[in-house]
DNA sequence: CAAAGATGTGAATGTGGATTCACACCTTGG
DNA sequence: CCAAGGTGTGAATCCACATTCACATCTTTG
């Protein structure tokens, strides 16, 4: 056994995988998971095609991967965002707005995440970021319909009800960006609406 | 000039046509959009694959179409439900609940029509119909608000959070099918949700 | 019926990527 | 330095379909 890997070699090779998924994310925040190609990840990350399956195993874990990454970070932010203290209408108010906020500026990538066309093991993921996405405004639902300050409701489909709400808004076909002329910010509705729902006093 | 197409043969291509429409249906909603292959549905529909390329021309073109006739259906179902006589109140509680009862029933058609991914050709039409849902809702809410039965709001916005709500809750990752044994609807829970979101009076 | 034109056929071809693999090149421990 | 194993390379291969096309067949009109 004249070869064994060492701690150097553990890190080169983390520090591809580390390039591969930070490349990934980039593709897809600017041309959505159409632009995440092997050839061209390869070719941004400067490692032959081949080198990206000793890595994954193949293209549709490397997308759930990347996916993931991309995802996780946003379940994490809109859960710090509901974990302030305060009164839980307003967290959730901040909730949503954050959300309406960075979608509107990541536009690509937050299609890419929630409504994008993708390979099936991202489709599995995303169903998963979904979830999780739910349980997390579900928690602040549970803890406000306790202390009253919520109205007595099915916590995972009101928590379901807001994502779909959120995402067909900032994303549908209908509502577009905030429209600077007419001075109409669908977010303050769209907000408006999410409170409504849950039965937050006007 | 020994040839001009007669009534008979009109009709006889009109028919293939409406077959491969009603079959193309039939395959997406046992199978999604992914089960929708031409050499297939050739077979399906008792004509050679390059046939096809006589009523449609391509894959794109023919998904569009099957998309679109399967849409339509379910849009003028909403506006029909709609535009019964009544409490704006009651009839928009009436076409949540309808779409939660087609979409439970024909799963799979749901999931193609709304979040399957598919052909960029029937993602554009996807939107299209979007909207058209938004728009029907839209048009009752204005309604609504212009009698004061609905408070004041953005009419566009919330049919659109309303058409978002309704997708995740049905077909998203937190809410399955009615669970009889636990006796939760979440037809009810959902329905309850859009009527608080818009305002009506619980 | 014959000629002209449509339409139908399905095996062969094309296509856009993912995936492989024979080989070259490193890294390590002896 | 050597042998044993890793790791990197990228042109060649594979694949699942859509799409084409040379030919056969059917329809119509004179």
């Amino acid at each position: 056994m004249a070869y064994r890997k060492t701690e150097r070699v553990r890190e080169h090779l983390a520090g591809v995988r580390e390039a591969l998924l930070r490349e990934g994310r980039q593709l897809v925040a600017t041309e959505g998971f159409a632009g995440l190609q092997v050839a061209r990840l390869a070719e941004r990350a400067g490692v032959a095609t081949g080198t990206i399956y000793g890595h994954f195993p193949n293209k549709g874990a490397l997308c759930a991967e990347v996916f993931a990454v991309a995802s996780q970070r946003e379940v994490d932010l809109m859960r710090q965002v509901l974990e302030q203290p305060g009164p839980v209408v307003e967290r959730l108010a901040a909730a949503t707005r954050t959300w309406c906020e960075r979608a509107q500026r990541g536009r690509v990538l937050a299609r890419a995440l929630l409504t994008e066309p993708v390979d099936p093991a991202v489709e599995e993921a995303r169903l998963v970021y979904r979830a999780a996405y739910a349980a997390v405004i579900a928690d602040t639902l549970r803890e406000g319909i306790t202390t009253g300050e919520l109205p007595a409701q099915d916590a995972e489909v009101s928590a379901a009800c807001v994502v779909g709400a959120l995402a067909e808004a900032v994303l549908g076909p209908v509502v577009g960006v905030p429209d600077g002329a007419s001075g109409r910010d669908p977010t303050v509705s769209i907000v408006r609406f999410c409170l409504a729902a849950l039965g937050a006093p006007p």
